[in-house]
DNA sequence: GCCAACGTTGGC
DNA sequence: GCCAACGTTGGC
């Protein structure tokens, strides 16, 4: 098992966006790093992720849901309407990936960004590092349940 | 292969 | 809206 942190921009898709899908589950899609689709590829079905909001005026965690289908060829790169189309990716070689996810709990309080960074089991988190502005990032099963600790907490 | 220019991310 | 940090691009 293997657990990981999503950001999304709950402007553009949130986890209410997630919760009110279609059988509460929807493919991530669009991203456009490599190393941030090297990792989605290490995705099983089963795994664990939290939800990210960033860019918002609350960023932090809002809540986790669960990895229901493994990497696949993401059909965004390939459509020219959508904003994340990308020219160069051959449909015999497609660049990025997609993964599908599904909803499993929203927290009850959104847990900060100036929360977690008061967490010395998170100092080593990924996205609390300088810089790091990577969109897929993995957890280590400490962290993980210590951030669930401080959701429970809330 | 270097590196300057540019675009993007994301917190504040 | 600002700006630091980082990734990508493309000329050489």
């Amino acid at each position: 098992m293997n657990y990981w942190l999503l950001k999304s921009e709950p402007d553009v898709f949130g986890i209410d966006d997630l919760a009110d899908a279609p059988q509460r589950r929807t493919a991530w899609d669009g991203v456009r790093n490599y190393q941030a689709r090297n990792f989605m590829r290490e995705m099983r079905r089963g795994d664990e992720a939290f939800f990210y909001h960033s860019s918002c005026a609350r960023p932090g965690i809002v809540g986790r849901m669960r990895i229901a289908r493994e990497a696949y060829p993401d059909p965004t790169q390939f459509d020219p309407d959508d904003p994340h189309f990308d020219p160069r990716s051959r449909s015999d070689a497609p660049r990025w990936s997609a993964v599908d996810v599904e909803f499993t709990e929203r927290f009850a309080e959104t847990i900060t960004l100036p929360r977690l960074r008061e967490e010395p089991e998170l100092a080593e988190m990924l996205i609390l590092r300088r810089g790091n502005r990577l969109s897929v990032t993995p957890l280590t099963d400490t962290q993980w349940q210590a951030v669930l600790a401080l959701a429970e907490a809330s």
